[in-house]
DNA sequence: CATGTTCTCTGACTAAAGTCAGAGAACATG
DNA sequence: CATGTTCTCTGACTTTAGTCAGAGAACATG
């Protein structure tokens, strides 16, 4: 039963770590603003937002944000304006004065990790750092989720750009014309590209397209590389497959490069079969593929 | 700056942490009960206990706390009656429905927990177990607090068998007589004796006695093994020597057994000295003392 | 340019959360 | 047994938090 000690280490850690940071949530008291309103000048600090994205961000009912900016405003820590791009929109930033509160806010959640360490000598502070860090990795790996985008969306862009810059450094890939290809046989209806992002950051991709009779393509498959190792390429593999079913296709097939030992590793895992060379990738040198007929 | 380091790791862990698990809190709701509510029925099932007592554990205000009471008991969630020991006291017991309802806060509290873990491999989940442990050993370490008691009462007692226990398996120690000159020497005004309680279990203990002349004497310190090399024990320390100072004694003084590595090791690092043998415990190998002049 | 959609705001609510000042019973103490 | 203290309750509040149904302006599209 290593679930059931999983979930009770878990458990126990959350009781006594809400318990004893009490979360973010007690640095947002105290400073004159009820919590709701604490938060979003929080976040907004964080990032000068449309209230759209604001919206999405807290979770919040449109009628409760637009109070909710009037309070900020009228208190004068914020300015609300329209967007000049779309006029429906409201451009949401902070004034001086709401940027002193919100370095306030900053200020009381610092001491209150650093309280919490300050017991510690510089070696447990370095074991909890490295703890919680790897605690954060995998927890995030867990739950980040996969957006499909369009390949040609500057997100998309940008993951595949750290990829290709990788599989340049690792094997000299040469991406010219690439991209191009890739806004065809990776958007609907012939594929369709995914992207995982974390604080902002595109931390996986891939897609899929089709090379005809039934058999779909995994192309473009990347992890950050701080991101290893926790689970996020088997996951990204599985989702792939999942959509490539729902894309009709029997057959998954895939190439990849000698260099790439992570990856085929992580082919061999998924149950992927090696198979003869399909198609003219120069680059490619291992070739694989697997049934997609029994869903998981 | 390993300091600000750390606060970055533990803010940023905060954040996604929080965000991800929504602490307990989400899964407070959806059983048909306000949050408030839903936590004061948690609590007290987890133990049923007086009202005074779920205040303090909670921080609720008392007239607050008696509508919510009054609440679950009209729900048929909760008994309260007088406690017949102080019948100005009332205690707080869960109803065999009421019970069924805790359980089922522990479920989805369960359930959220395994879906967290639910896409990381088995090993990925022991790490991330490991990691949390490790995090929820330091935590609780830099946070526990040393409660001043009677070396007398139950709690002391517990504590200092175990610190018996362990001291008789490592060097045959033989404790007869002991406990009766430590609730004298121990207990105010003479000395004093604290001791460490986490989730109602005694994790470190440890007091100060008179030996005259502006000299205490550090006694029966003790840490959980199961808490060693988190700093429990420098802080139990350092916690003694400002009890002996606020006690107005100039000097501490030790004595320990040579099995004892670590705790001599513990006393080097605090900026003990060897001293000549005091007293006449045949146990005591080593001897240490430490000028308390510079608080710190 | 008519039509539907998106985005924000307003009014009118409700429930939850929390505070404060006593009142009254039960205990503790000299 | 008079007096002060502890503990819980009640009444009378205020503030937050959150929901819902439109209204109206700005955009998108055929």
């Amino acid at each position: 039963m290593a679930d059931a000690a999983t979930t009770a280490v878990i458990r126990r850690f959350n009781r006594a770590y809400t318990q004893r940071i009490g979360a973010l949530e007690d640095s947002f008291l105290g400073v004159g603003l009820p919590l709701g309103t604490a938060r979003l000048l929080f976040e907004v600090g964080a990032e000068p937002a449309t209230a759209q994205a604001l919206r999405s961000r807290l979770g919040l009912d449109s009628g409760y944000l637009s109070r909710l900016l009037r309070r900020l405003e009228e208190e004068g820590l914020a300015v609300v304006t329209p967007d000049p791009a779309d006029r429906r929109r409201r451009l949401v930033d902070l004034t001086p004065e709401g940027r002193r509160r919100w370095r306030q806010l900053e200020d009381r959640s610092e001491a209150r990790a650093r309280q919490l360490v300050e017991p510690l000598s510089a070696r447990q502070r370095e074991r909890l750092a490295a703890a919680l860090a790897e605690a954060d990795l995998l927890v995030r790996a867990a739950t980040v989720t996969f957006e499909r985008v369009d390949p040609d969306s500057p997100v998309a862009r940008d993951a595949v750009g750290r990829y290709f810059a990788e599989v340049g450094r690792r094997f000299g890939f040469d991406p010219a014309g690439e991209p191009e290809k890739d806004a065809v046989d990776l958007a609907p209806p012939r594929g369709e590209f995914f992207v995982a992002v974390s604080d902002g950051e595109p931390v996986a991709c891939g897609g899929v397209r089709a090379l005809g009779d039934g058999v779909g393509e995994v192309k473009r498959m990347w992890v950050h590389d701080g991101w290893r190792g926790a689970g996020l390429g088997s996951r990204l593999l599985r989702h792939l497959e999942d959509a490539a079913r729902a894309l009709g296709h029997r057959v998954a097939r895939l190439d990849t490069n000698e260099t790439l030992v992570e990856a085929i590793a992580l082919y061999d895992r998924a149950g992927y079969q090696r198979t003869p060379r399909y198609g003219d990738n120069p680059f490619a040198t291992h070739f694989f593929q697997k049934s997609l007929a029994a869903p998981g």
